[in-house]
DNA sequence: GGTCCTGCGTGACTTTAGTCACAGACGTGG
DNA sequence: CCACGTCTGTGACTAAAGTCACGCAGGACC
């Protein structure tokens, strides 16, 4: 946030790294960016391995036509790594990914990367977020794959407080869905007395009914 | 194989990794199975990194009722990572492996895999591999989510040569459908013209076709 | 007040996928 | 040969998702 620019709690495993972020602070120093900047996509090569400081990233991936779904997002404390694929490998980048906040963001050059791996803590930290990452792929691959579409919004709308101010619109693109389908689903959720709508509005009103059709004791 | 327990060309990254295979030996060692062995499910706890020597490993995740669809393999050379999730970090498995033929494979305990990280070219291996298993999983998420049956299953076919001896209920668990599905799908493949249909046997006469399905030119 | 633009709601329709229930085909082994 | 299991083919039906084409509401900005 403010000059606090490493915050050894968010990375513990930086605290022990070399050479130290301070070393390398002229260089590599934190870039702030506004809700909604575009930070890589299918084209654009990337840099480096962007460490998110504060803020949000969100990870999606297109289709050919309008509709596009959401991956994963990166919070303060880890960094993206679909960046890697293309790092690693030679490969081109498969997702895009976009600010949801105001961020900070420190971009790790390979070369700075690959030193700091030999750190055992920044190595266990980095292998144990590609471990979560597949598993979060592949619970949204079996979400997509096996699960209707309502029982995937009530488990979007979950997890955010009674009250979110999005777009249907929004929650489409999240799913890899289109605007209509998401509306009509949250009608229903309101005829049956889960949420109230308003524009950009959704409170959720009934969160255990919304619990049990996302978890799916109601196969 | 044969005793040639550790090919060099197949795993250049361990030919420098400390402790070495052979002073592992009697501990670590090889194990065939035979095709259809499930190496690990959903409910098995984990034991460690399986490396693949020969054969090859399928790894797949089932929904509730009857289905199944396939994640990626695991070919010599590789490694199975989604043990890793649970090994990085206490994640229950998310996945089931099973031999799709006879295969010998060594197991590598948490501690080893641990130690063989000090090495850089091992450490890149891994992270590479890693990098690439969520590019696989990226494109299988783009595929469910955004790709018609039809065009996945021309997908599935290509790329095992002219004859494929495979049962429709495979085809169909590897792309998370019912078989009836593939039935009908392979079906309207053979009134185009573009495979010859037997039991247990998918000949293809028209690659090119399937291939522009896959690639959907045809959207 | 008007006019735009964005977001929401909806009805009618099409397509895709999945379900159910069977029937026939083939091969194996008694 | 006959019985049985596996694999395939199919018709009829349902349901889910997506598409199209609107109308309408509410702010925002002249």
């Amino acid at each position: 946030m403010t000059e606090a620019v490493f915050p050894a709690e968010l990375y513990p495993a930086l605290a022990q790294v070399q050479p130290t972020l301070a070393e390398l602070h002229p260089a590599v120093r934190p870039m702030n960016v506004p809700t909604g900047t575009l930070l890589f996509s299918e084209n654009t090569p990337c840099m480096g391995f962007p460490l998110v400081l504060h803020g949000e990233v969100k990870v999606s991936r297109s289709s050919g036509d309008g509709r596009s779904l959401e991956l994963y997002r990166v919070v303060p404390g880890e960094l993206c790594l679909v960046s890697s694929a293309c790092l690693f490998r030679t490969q081109p980048l498969s997702a895009h990914g976009v600010t949801t906040k105001a961020s900070t963001l420190l971009l790790i050059p390979p070369e700075v990367f690959a030193r700091w791996l030999e750190t055992p803590a920044f190595r266990n930290e980095v292998l144990g977020l590609f471990a979560e990452r597949m598993a979060d792929l592949t619970s949204l691959i079996d979400a997509v794959a096996f699960h209707k579409l309502d029982r995937r919004l009530a488990a979007a709308l979950l997890g955010h407080g009674q009250q979110l101010s999005v777009t249907h619109q929004v929650l489409a693109d999240e799913l890899g869905t289109v605007r209509e389908i998401v509306t009509r689903l949250l009608r229903r959720f309101e005829r049956e007395g889960w949420v109230v709508l308003g524009r950009e509005q959704i409170q959720i009103v009934n969160g255990a009914a919304l619990r049990e059709l996302a978890s799916s004791l109601a196969a």
